[in-house]
Parts: structure tokens; sequence; C-alpha cells
DNA sequence: ACGTATGCCGCAAACGTATGCCTAATGGTG
DNA sequence: CACCATTAGGCATACGTTTGCGGCATACGT
């Protein structure tokens, strides 16, 4: 048998997805003939190392700055060799077992579908990569039902804490949810007494406001979301709100609670052009509703944003390809933002809510 | 004390979500005072009921069907009774520790913000749902380095197989992973040699062009993704095989390798826009490229489709909103099936690769 | 009456890791 | 030389499940 030479298994039983190549090694009269078809474990490796599965596992999970002074040297340094050479990874569910901590999170979101969510989670993901954690998701469609079934099912599995992007600004679950000691932030919707990280809405809704003011409109039509999200309430409050304070108000505008999607928007533009007059500016809380919308205005012959302005919110990138004027929110940050406030929640520390500040972005729709 | 009283518990330490309400029960001189603080194990369990944890745990285990000879029916009324009682869920860390089943599955996506795979990877998730299973998703944005990476943690996860949604035609990647006997399928792209399930996308490709044909078209461009995909290379086939089989080729048509999104449609127009002749119709092999294309269009003083017609794929909802002719494709079936055939193949059964029929969705672009 | 089948359940050993507590040898100090 | 601190590890247990292998009754067949 020729010596150091490198064996490729294939086509090894599916058990043993994390067994990498291995080098045996033949020397004079002995021969590690580990079993290969294992993966390896503390354990082997220890046996292999002639040490104790604690010296190794000291040793592995030793910071890797800090010299440790659980071991020589010159041990650490055969340790992680050969650790690196059988492909070790550590079995995340015997030291979850043991620490009864999974470095899991949890999210749920009203739909990954909806590019917004979508984009708030990848902020998410990317944070809790760098601190090593792993997510998982799922999709609330914004029923109680589900919020309820699938946290319990997160919970199930031994998550550490939970990200909500669906908090209903009305309902009790949140508030249980934290009496139960459940470690728990808000992302995209704000809700009382729970940590949330948010795009100021308020001010959000005030820079669409002021755009059409400022650009001579004077009857408005908001397409809002629905009302139990605080996004929805936020941003138009603070659209009326300056709509007021120019003593605007009343039959002067109207705001449909539709939805927050395309067909959501061109509902609303049904809706709207059956009224008795029409407006001249029309808000839309979100940019999938805006398209929608200017759809169906233009399927009726109606010009923008000549006969009626539209702005749209988030700025996603299908606001910029139809050039739609829209106020940006935030969306990764938000997610990069409520996943590190979690974790710190997780250490015991205090940890305050967050608005990022929105920003008008202005093109050729209004 | 009172009698069968039910207490609250509020504000327990984080590590304590899973408990829920307790009743405590104070009986004549007997009383039992559970650790309350502690969640409910198979030990605890078996503890107040008088029975060995394994007799509970092959209670609880038992399919709810089969009438286990395990216990009497009696026992197994209260084995459940107290099980509900107290909110126990079985750890699955200790599950899996035992089984070397994670009963997890792991999915690599391009983009989670990409609405089609965002809409297959529901599909994916509503069938794990049905069948026990947790599904976990990464974004690989196409990248292999993160292909690679994102794969091997989630493998370090132990899940028991992963759905892939960003195969490289090219590449073996997959097919090195396969040979460690990882077990996986392919949703969206096919490549050689693995269990795929796909939209039938040179068919989507020949409907394209069969229509521009009927409506008399004679000079083409084809917006097409990245080279990789095997969405973009059958979509474009199959657009051209039709061209073919009517004598149209060469200068007649040209193709820009651009993106799947918005922006990749706008550089696209921009380009054919440049060249020496335009088309009379342009098939975008993705909704949104074909949307970015229409903007950027427009915004030249293009009238769709009176001087270009425009066919987009997939059929997403932005498609119907701004009355978009597009080739639908079945993305939630996709997931479902690709999460279906990979449980087959977990069972080791053989399974086959499978193609879904699109549809043209005539609207007023094309 | 005796052997066997069945119903009902317990015993104990893993799975792989993390961690509090020991120990043995070495080096330094007074 | 006696004593103590440091270095370099080992021992043992617990985390919560699952599962092969019994074991003891009672009922049943001959």
């Amino acid at each position: 048998m020729p010596n150091g030479v490198l064996i490729l298994f294939q086509g090894m039983p599916f058990t043993q997805h994390l067994i990498k190549p291995v080098a045996f090694f033949a020397a004079e009269n002995r021969s590690f003939t580990m079993n290969a078809t294992e993966p390896a474990t503390l354990k082997t490796l220890a046996g292999e190392l002639g040490l104790n599965v604690s010296t190794v596992s000291r040793i592995i999970n030793a910071e890797p700055g800090t010299d440790s002074k659980w071991a020589s040297p010159e041990t650490i340094r055969r340790v992680h060799e050969l650790a690196s050479a059988r492909g070790y990874t550590r079995n995340p569910h015997a030291a979850s077992l043991r620490t009864s901590r999974s470095d899991l999170i949890g999210v749920i979101v009203p739909r990954l579908q909806d590019y917004v969510l979508a984009t708030i989670y990848e902020g998410i993901d990317a944070a809790a990569e760098t601190r090593g954690r792993m997510t998982v998701v799922a999709n609330s469609l914004d029923d109680p039902t589900r919020q309820r079934s699938r946290t319990e099912s997160l919970l199930a599995r031994r998550v550490d804490g939970l990200i909500f992007g669906d908090a209903h600004i009305d309902s009790p679950f949140l508030d249980q949810l934290a009496a139960r000691g459940v470690p728990l932030t808000l992302v995209s919707r704000r809700k009382a007494g729970h940590v949330s990280v948010t795009c100021d809405d308020v001010t959000g809704g005030r820079l669409a406001a002021s755009h059409f003011l400022s650009t001579g409109r004077r009857r408005f039509a908001v397409i809002a979301g629905a009302r139990y999200a605080s996004t929805t309430v936020d941003r138009v409050a603070g659209f009326l709100d300056v709509l007021e304070e120019h003593g605007i108000g009343g039959s002067d505008v109207d705001v449909y609670y539709t939805g927050f999607d395309a067909p959501a928007g061109q509902r609303a533009v049904a809706e709207l052009m059956a009224a008795p007059v029409r407006p001249e500016a029309v808000f839309a809380v979100n940019d999938f509703a805006a398209i929608g919308a200017i759809g169906a205005l233009q399927k009726l012959g109606v010009v923008v944003p000549e006969d009626i302005a539209v702005v749209g919110y988030n700025d996603t990138p299908i606001a910029e390809a139809v050039s739609l004027t829209t106020v940006r929110s935030p969306m990764v940050e938000m997610g990069r933002l409520g996943f590190d406030k979690l974790l710190l929640l997780l250490d015991k520390e205090v940890v305050e809510s967050e608005r990022l500040p929105p920003e008008l972005i202005v093109r050729s729709t209004a």
C-alpha cells in the first residue's frame, strides 16, 4: 500500500455527507484504518490522538485568539490538524442538547413573496451569518391562526428567539408570547411594549404629502394597506398630518384600505375612479400597490403624473424601472438591526426601539 | 391552597418558552409540586405517571391511527392527557442526536428577493409543513463560492437533504455533492444527472415565438438571463427553434444575456436600441426584465405593442397589473414536487425528473 | 396441569457534546 | 528541602430521546 495516498470516497451512504476526502497513513507496522464510514466526532478524534474528548472539545471550542491554558501549543496544533483532515464539524444537535441553546433564530413574516419582507429577511440572515447563527423563516400570511401555529412550531424546534415582521398593532399575541419569556424583536412594523426596528413611517408619509403640496396638488387619495399594520397607520397619519397643517382634510382626501400588492392598487383605482370627484394625487403606501394603480389608471386613459400624480413607498428596484417617485425605506438595515437587537436581548441587555429615516426619491410619476 | 386552581406563569426565564399554563393538584395529603420552571420532558411525564420513559416515548410517537400494542388504552389516555396539560413538546435536538435524522431540509436559492424563487420556496415550505418537516433557506446569489459555503453550513446543521434552485448547468459542484452521498433535488433549473422539477422551458420559448409569428412579427430580440441557468438556455432554444422552423435566424434575431431583474431589462433595451436595426418584438425570459424593458422603451417614446411587442415569462402578479403578455410557469407546483421527490429520495426510492407545462397568457403587450 | 401466546411495560445503552472538578508532573520560591 | 503555583490534561456526568431486549403477569390451548 502506498504511503500517504489520497483516497476519494464516492457514493457513500447518505448519512455521511460530512466526510471529506481522507488521507490514510500506513507507516511501518502501524496503520490507522479508521472507520471511514462514520463521521468524525470528538471521540474518534480523541481516540486517534490519544487524548480525552474533553480536551479536544476545549481546544476546538476555544476562541482562536485566546491562548488557551488547556493544552500545549503542540497538542492544539495536532488537534486542529486532525480535525480538518477528518473534516470534523460539531454535531449541533448534541451541542444544543447539552447547552440548551440552538443558535437558531426564528423569523416570521407575512409573506416572502413580498419583496419588502424578502429584503428585510435578507438583512436578518446576513447579520445572522456574521454572528454564526442560522435563521429559519416562516410565512404567517398575516393570519392570526397561522401566526400562532408557526410560532409554536418554531419554538418547538427550540429557536433561541424570534423576529416578527408581521406584528399586528391591535393583537395581544406578542404580549402573551413575551409574558411567556420568549425573547423577540419586531421589524418593519412596531407595536407598543416591544423592541422594534422600523422606518420612521410618519415622516415618510409627511414627505409624500409635502411633495404633493409643493407641486400644487389639492385633492388626494391614499392607497393604504391593512389597518392592523403600523406601517399603514403611521404612513397615513403622517400624510394626513401635513395636509391638516395646510388646512386640507375632510372631503379632500380619501383613504382606501385595500392591501400591499399590485392587485390591491388596481382595486383601489377602481374604487376611487368611481367616486364623484377625482383626486389629483395618489399616495400608495407600497410600490407594488402604486404600480398596480398606475397600470389601472393608464388603462383608463389617465395620464401620470399630469392628470394624477402617484407616489409609492419603499423604493424597490421595480420603482426605479418604471420611474416611480417613492419614499425609500432602509429595508436591509431594518433586518440587520432587528437581528442585532435580538442578540443583545438574548444577552440580557436593555435594548431600545429604533426608527430609521426615510428618504424621498423623486422620479417621474410625481 | 385551593383545589384545581389554574395558575398562570408570567415573565419566566427565557429558556422556558415552552411551558404552558399548568394546573396544580393538591389533593389530601398528596400534592404534586412539580418543578414548574423546567420544561416538560419524557422523564418528568413518566415520573408523574409512574411509568418508564420508554413507555411514554412509545406512546407519544405512535401513529394516532395504529392501535399500539405497547400500552393499555387507559394508559395511553393518561399519557396524552398529561402531555398536553404540561405542554410537552419533544426536544428535537435530543431526538436528532438519537436518530441522526433532523427532519430539516435545506433549500438554496439564488435570491429570495426574486419573486419567482420566493414563490417556489413557498411551495417547498408548504409541502414540508404537511409532512412535518421544516425547511431552512439560504441565498447563494448564484455565486459559486457562496453556493459551496452555504451548502456546507447547512450540512453542518445536519439537514437530511437539500433542494437547489440555483443549479449551474456547467458546474461540477452538484455532481461532487451527489458523489458524497448528499440527497438532493433541483427546482426551477435542471442539470443532467440530477432529479429536477422544472417548467418545460423549451416549450415556453416556443409559445412566445409562435405568438409573435402569428401576429406578423419578423425581427426579434431576446432578453435572456445568465447563461449558466437552464431556464435561460431552454427558453432561448425553444424560441430560436420555432423561428428557424420558419426560416428566420441569423441577423433577424439578437440575444442579450443581461439578467433576470428589472434593471437587466433596462440595460438590454439600451443595447438593442443602439443597434442599427430595431426588433419588432422582444421576448424576455423573466417578467421583471420585461417590465424593466417596457419602462425603458416607453421612456424612449416607443409604443408597446404597436412599435415593439413584448412577452415576459412566469406570469407574476405584476404582469397582470401592467397587462403584460407572458408565459405562465407553475412556480408553487415546482416547489411542492421538488420537495416530494426529495422525500422519496430519502426513502431510497427511484425518482424521475419532471417538466411541467407552461401556458401562454395573452394580455396587451403582445 | 403445563406450555405457550399475548398484553403491558421496564431496563439500559447509546447518540455527541460541554463542563465542573480532579490529578500528576513540573518549575519556581523561600 | 518544603511548599505552592502553573501547566497539561483526564474523569464523569448530564442533556432528552429512541430502541433492542427482556420480564412478568394473565389468558388460552391441549
